[in-house]
DNA sequence: ATCGTATTTGTTAGCGATAACAAAATTCAA
DNA sequence: TTGAATTTTGTTATCGCTAACAAATACGAT
């Protein structure tokens, strides 16, 4: 009775049980538990009921941080992205979970907040857990960081962004391009005074380098004049691409057409528009970046461009598979590129 | 030369360097390298630069896994959320990361898709990793998570919800409650035709806590009729609020307010009243649920019930570094229960 | 029955770090 | 200058699991 309690109180609370308690349950070799726990290769059924049993009636989990420092395996992937709150950003951190999904590989996110140095911190933490490779957003990086990732020894890639001078691989596109395919849209529907609006830095890289498509078509197209309007630290929200667009108005009466960086800041920038019932297009045509829900679901809805933002990372994720299969047997892949296909989508609001 | 080649090459494909490499390095002892490398107490400032001159010159980063073997301590804390593309509770996941930050405490992501069966599934393989602490998601668990999570001998705290029968510790708030204030609320306004737009099954617990709210004060203040859209599998969106408003007014044309289980519908639907030129709120009222930025920033504005989602996460994070530290001192903190404020916002939308 | 093959289980060693204790070096006071 | 107190460093023994190899058992064919 006495005896009972005990036991009872040591479920509860009592020590985590190990692999040996099991082994010793079930009147094996903790080596037959540890193969029926993964595989179930290799042992005899009757053997693996027993250790079953024996398993459920202690309640054993398995200590994986034991596991893969023995077999140089954590089952850890990285990736880095700038905010979980972007929902760009969260469809390709879902692309990549349901790119490992069965593999049995645990996503490891990190946040590095637009910035570079904490990208820094992070890439030297994540490697702390030898994760067995690594996704980053975007090809900038301190020199630390990228010496980090060129020595971790491990499959790199780069996403959202096609890199100058890539680590490894490559999955994504250029923002630049896309933002010009935007701006030329925009001048076949007749438009001729075409602005653009972002955040006040280059913090965020993907929305500098559309800024720079912009400016690089405009010139192209021989318009005569750039009108950007730079409002908030990025990345821009709804209300701040409301107050920028009244700022381009008065900045700028003439204005026809104006492209956000984000499908949100055009958002806010629309809704500013209905507010003040000033007429979108007639009054001014608003474009976007991204095709979030929101650009396809509002009235008028956003003219945008779509990048499969998922897809990126399911690719990644596919391709990180394939390297992570090919190191393991001592055969790496070659480099990579793979480009994601963006388009604009013509819509209401332009 | 030769020698300078060999060196270069080991670097970059090398394998990767031990403590004990940095150690003979150094001229030193594991011990020494592993005590400069976290809090660098008892180390003479001479050693420790030693040490950090050939941590440098090796590349060397320290393996957590190895480390956390050996201290018990692994520095993880899981976290279970529905949905990462889900604006609320990426905030409550930022909340977290916040807490966290600068406890060298590393945030274990898992996704549950609303489903208690992924959610026992990730229950038992973020236990793998033997985390110091666990967040879930509302208080609906399969049998076997429930005693997952209360055997796993780490605090663990339920969020969003109040669950009857709590396991420890809760941060969260009354969803059935929320619900009702809006109700109550609209009826304030003078609406007594008041409809509910939600989902089709009770997989979203919180949706569901919502419409029961709902249909309890609608009974409690002695209104006649319920009438309740369900359409799209949970957690719906814009699109789906924008069919389900339709179908409510084709089936309840008298119907005068609609509560919808998110502000995502509630835009969706309201967006699409613009597009036919029903006037909001002068044909029908329309409110959401969580004070998304959509819902503030859009015109007309919709009236919501805000909750502060990243405090959730902010406040679980919190109580579990004070759970961790009450039980690395054997003095386990009581179970606490932390009411998250929410609050009726009016807006132009009701 | 006997040997060879295939299947199942066990043994030993070690993954890379840290806890706990022990020893050496340094500091300081009288 | 000497011994005690303090600071710094080292030694040894795990932590819980799995790789690699070895042994035992089962199965089949001749």
């Amino acid at each position: 009775m006495a005896r009972g309690d005990k036991k009872k109180l040591e479920i509860v609370r009592g020590p985590v049980p190990t692999m040996l308690d099991v082994a010793n349950l079930a009147g094996v070799s903790t080596m037959t538990v540890s193969r029926a726990l993964r595989d179930g290769s290799s042992i005899a059924p009757q053997t693996r009921d027993r250790i079953r049993k024996a398993v459920d009636q202690l309640g054993y989990v398995l200590d994986q941080s034991a596991g893969s420092l023995s077999s140089k395996r954590t089952g850890f992937i990285a990736a880095l992205i700038p905010s979980i709150n972007n929902s760009n950003f969260a469809d390709t951190a879902r692309g990549l979970t349901d790119a490992l999904e069965g593999s049995g590989l645990q996503l490891l996110l990190g946040y590095t907040d637009y910035s570079v140095e904490k990208e820094e911190v992070l890439i030297e933490s994540m490697l702390k857990r030898r994760p067995e490779a690594m996704v980053v957003t975007g090809g900038a990086h301190t020199l630390r960081g990228r010496k980090l990732l060129e020595n971790a020894g491990i499959p790199i890639v780069e996403t959202w962004d096609l890199p100058r001078k890539p680590i490894q691989h490559v999955v994504g596109f250029s923002n630049a391009d896309a933002s010009s395919a935007l701006v030329k849209h925009l001048f076949e529907q007749g438009h001729r005074k075409i602005a653009f609006i972002g955040g006040t830095t280059n913090r965020d890289t993907r929305g500098a380098d559309r800024r720079a498509g912009y400016e690089a078509s405009i010139r192209k197209l021989g318009l005569k004049e750039s009108r950007v309007i730079s409002f908030g630290t990025p990345p821009i929200t709804m209300k701040q691409g409301g107050e920028a667009i009244v700022r381009l108005l008065e900045q700028w009466p003439d204005v026809e057409a104006a492209i956000c960086v984000s499908d949100l800041s055009a958002f806010g920038a629309l809704m500013e528009c209905h507010r003040r019932g000033w007429k979108v297009p007639k009054r001014i045509a608003i474009a976007g970046f991204g095709d979030f829900e929101i650009a396809a679901t509002c009235f008028p809805a956003i003219t945008t461009v779509g990048v499969n933002c998922a897809d990126i990372g399911f690719k990644a994720g596919k391709l990180l598979l394939q390297a992570i299969e090919g190191e393991r047997l001592d055969r790496p892949v070659p480099q990579e590129t793979i480009l994601i296909d963006y388009k604009v989508i013509p819509r209401e609001s332009t």
